[in-house]
DNA sequence: CTAGATGCAAAGAGTTTGCACGAAG
DNA sequence: CTTCGTGCAAACTCTTTGCATCTAG
């Protein structure tokens, strides 16, 4: 998998493959990706970084400042969800789909996509009542004539 | 289909029987909703009211507030797209999912669901270059214990 | 006349930008 | 020492809320 040669490594390790200078939040933020299993929000990284003591004041701007280089660099990438909020998770995941809890927002992954080869879904994570969205983005046909 | 019982009123009709009040404003979202082919935001909807000078000074506020009721009661749908904001349409729309062109921000409607029946988008739409966001939204198996 | 709708002001969430100080390499 | 990262302040977008005025029924 893609994630494999990622995931052995130490964070301050993948901060210097990818050219970052090692600093304490990035540590942490990379740590606190790493250890989790969701996609998490600026906000909530942020607060776990509070949380933990890691860091004595940290602000959410170098938060949102990190995160966003990190998805320039591949190291993170970002998903959107319902809440309307930016979702940040470790890695250059395969292609993958969210399974998002209406009651409690738990988020899960699935890596197998039910447009290539059909899933029972419900099966496959225990999750009930599935609804489900679908957007496609590409180059409508005025735009490749351009 | 579930719209064409909507799509023959005209919006006063359309707001006397879901009980609103008939005001210039909602008389011309819903005008706006229906002339248009697409889910549009609060804000896009809000300009085209402006720009048609229909009314003298409208405000944004007004927009969303009946966005919303519209929402509730079923007049109109709401989907949150890649950009974060929420995009309404007319319509109790049936099941269908949105192809948002990545270079104009034209977005079309595909009512035939991938998902139930596989199908060739790019030679649905016209489309090149897909690619596809999919979350699926339901309970989990913790919540369903309680 | 009265419930409900509107405009205006303000606030709140999520996110971005500017700038001077501070730290990694 | 120099580049780049950080904290702090402020701004910006999208959206919601409070309140007094206005209007549809």
């Amino acid at each position: 998998l893609i994630n494999s040669k990622l995931q052995v490594q130490s964070p301050p390790q993948l901060l210097q493959e990818s050219g970052f200078k090692v600093t304490k939040i990035r540590v942490a933020i990379l740590e606190f990706l790493t250890e989790g299993h969701g996609p998490y929000t600026a906000q909530q990284i942020f607060q776990s970084l509070q949380d933990k003591g890691r860091l004595k004041s940290i602000d959410l701007v170098s938060v949102y400042r990190n995160l966003e280089k990190f998805v320039e660099s591949g190291l993170v990438s970002r998903c959107q969800l319902a809440d309307g909020a930016s979702h940040f998770e470790f890695g250059q995941t395969p292609h993958h789909h969210h399974i998002v809890c209406t009651s409690c927002n738990r988020i899960d992954s699935m890596f197998n996509c039910p447009l290539q080869v059909p899933v029972k879904m419900e099966v496959a994570k225990g999750y009930t009542g599935l609804s489900h969205k679908l957007e496609f983005y590409g180059l409508c046909s005025n735009c490749q004539s351009n």
